[in-house]
DNA sequence: CGCCGAGTTGAACTGAATCAAGAAACGTGG
DNA sequence: CCACGTTTCTTGATTCAGTTCAACTCGGCG
């Protein structure tokens, strides 16, 4: 749990007895490369911290094509916002690259937690304030730039997790095909 | 203010005293057709609330094209999250497409009433929550859907709107150009 | 060794952008 | 209330980025 608790000090002010409580709602679980925590069709029932590890979050659209929607890695949360906060069946898969540690706490204990320790409040107001910011920004980058761009940008910014990541779920990623991706990066190379 | 205090009732339980606390923060303010709220490259310093009008939230992208981000009636909210909370210089404007009356807050005024009335804490949450939802649900329908499923979706939506908003604003809405847009309802007309 | 999933390459195709020109609608001043 | 200029919308021709399809290569692993 260090690194939930580094993180949470990192976000909020916050003093031992209040992290006390919010830790013991948490509780750690390992997964194992190639493990589907396949959440399709299933409420999502908790909110997750990565400690370490590497996963990816997809879903399968309507011409049967997987969509990577997000590449987790250490210190990033992991949830189907919608689903669970919704209560509503999620589209999604979860799916482990490499073995994976993470710190996870379930619905109702996190509703417990903003009520008895406020400051969670804010802190979850925080997190998904830094959610929305970064999801617009990929949107609009997504929408105007061309793909040679997006994958240049995504190397920028995750240049340290796309050796690890199969080509085709990066190009998913960054919503193009397998084939163009393989294009585009020769076509970078050559300069 | 009533629509704002319909609104405020709406999402959170909330009592007498808060309300009024949270009220008084707020001040009332009118923008006419056609004005401009240049905010552009100005950090913006209000959230605001709108009570009754039609606005639109654009920005020019590199090849100096309005690219519309929101279109917004009354009881939604509208501020550039992004500034706001990182006290950067924004990248959007806001033009008035009709006479608009709005509620609005200053962001040191919303930090005080984060710490004085908690609750409003959660309101803000639930907010951006919301935000985070449909931005996610409407860049996954963006990504995957052509053209004129989009501007389908968008005359479910936003039908009411529709009307009275020039198609070129729609059309930089849903990405397309609005020569295209032309020629996907008129293939629509057809049928 | 043989197989299988991942990546590459090229050819044909497609949805949408761009360019250019004209038609319609709109609002402002006389 | 009409005339005029400015926006907005439409239409067709051309071009382009990216997809799809199909065949092939490569590297590992049972």
């Amino acid at each position: 749990m260090k690194k939930l608790i580094e993180h949470l000090k990192k976000t909020i002010d916050i003093n031992d007895s209040d992290l006390e409580i919010i830790l013991s709602k948490f509780q750690s679980k390992s997964f194992y490369k190639n493990e589907e925590i396949t959440s399709f069709g299933k409420t999502s029932k908790y909110f997750r911290f990565i400690n370490h590890g590497l996963l990816r979050v997809y879903f399968i659209d309507n011409q049967a094509k997987e969509i990577t929607v997000q590449i987790g890695t250490e210190n990033t949360w992991i949830g189907d916002i919608h689903s669970f906060l919704t209560q509503t069946p999620s589209q999604y898969h979860i799916n482990i690259l490499e073995d994976t540690s993470i710190s996870q706490i379930h619905k109702t204990d996190l509703e417990t937690l903003f009520q008895q320790v406020p400051i969670m409040e804010r802190f979850f107001r925080l997190k998904v304030q830094r959610a929305y910011i970064s999801l617009q920004e990929r949107t609009l980058h997504q929408l105007n730039k061309p793909a040679a761009q997006r994958y240049l940008e995504f190397k920028r910014k995750y240049g340290h997790i796309e050796p690890r990541v199969p080509q085709y779920m990066i190009a998913s990623y960054l919503n193009i095909s397998p084939e163009h991706l393989s294009k585009v990066r020769r076509s970078l190379a050559k300069k």
